[in-house]
DNA sequence: CTCATTGCAAAGGATTTGCACTAAT
DNA sequence: ATTAGTGCAAATCCTTTGCAATGAG
């Protein structure tokens, strides 16, 4: 799934709910879908400033309201003091790894996991309706340069 | 573990890094320590307040530090835009269940989370330091008062 | 034209910090 | 007496909101 089909995805979701197609929503969107990263508020009014392209920090979050109900990107908290919104094209669910050092981000899922978590929530008297795992660390890039 | 003990625990610490004992310090101890929950600084003025002690805002936040540096309690952060502190005592490492009605939080622990994070982080190039798993659902009580 | 969006600036909540005052050792 | 802690209020950080000006349909 590229930029342009993601783009085109949510320009749908705007036309069907009668929102105005504005060239702020556009630009925000498209660096929000477009990217591999885990991005906060500020990563993106950077790129916006980068590329050109200019949108006040209320229109940034406003913006990401509309991502996340329209199901094209979701909010993750990583207890860092701020949020970050990552895409959901070609993610299903997942979990993350952070690096305490520099702060990559890395995704995996594990169906043990999913399974795992299911019969901790039953077992306990709760009816699972999601879960988070974040799992901090050293990644390998700074473990090296670290030993330095 | 009682409550005396923790005390005493916390009065040593303080004692062994030449930091003046003071009556909002045991008091803030006390009830941080003393607590099987997982309060908020508000929680914690509210039953400060309760028992008839007073501590500036600023006094719980420099308070709470010390009790986590001293390794008596941990801070946790559940995504509610606010951190909650619990005490340690006779708790090793353990993961929350949170309900998303009620606020309730209910602890557990499982040894294959253990090693599982352990060997998702290797296979990933991280060495772990520590993991977080919170599990959002519905608990019993609130399932049961919601299907009225 | 009409109505929603935009952007600024002010407000918000949680937490931190500067500083004069007070208390512990 | 010293030295550190306390509390207030101001400051910070991230995010939200009010409102006049602007732009989309």
């Amino acid at each position: 799934m590229d930029r342009d089909e993601v783009s085109r995805q949510f320009r749908a979701y705007l036309r069907d709910h009668n929102l105005p197609i504005t060239a702020q929503r556009l630009a925000i969107a498209d660096i929000v879908l477009g990217s591999d990263n885990h991005l906060s508020a500020e990563d993106i009014m950077l790129e916006l400033g980068a590329r050109g392209a200019v949108a006040g920090t209320a229109t940034v979050y406003r913006t990401l309201e509309l991502l996340i109900r329209s199901g094209l990107a979701v909010e993750r908290d990583f207890g860092e003091g701020f949020k970050r919104f990552e895409s959901t094209r070609d993610t299903p669910h997942h979990e993350h790894l952070l690096c305490t050092l520099c702060g990559k981000v890395t995704e995996f899922s594990d169906e043990r996991l999913e399974r795992m978590t299911m019969l901790i929530a039953e077992s306990n008297g709760y009816s699972r309706l999601r879960h988070r795992l974040v799992i901090a660390g050293v990644c390998e890039g700074c473990r090296n340069r670290e030993s330095v």
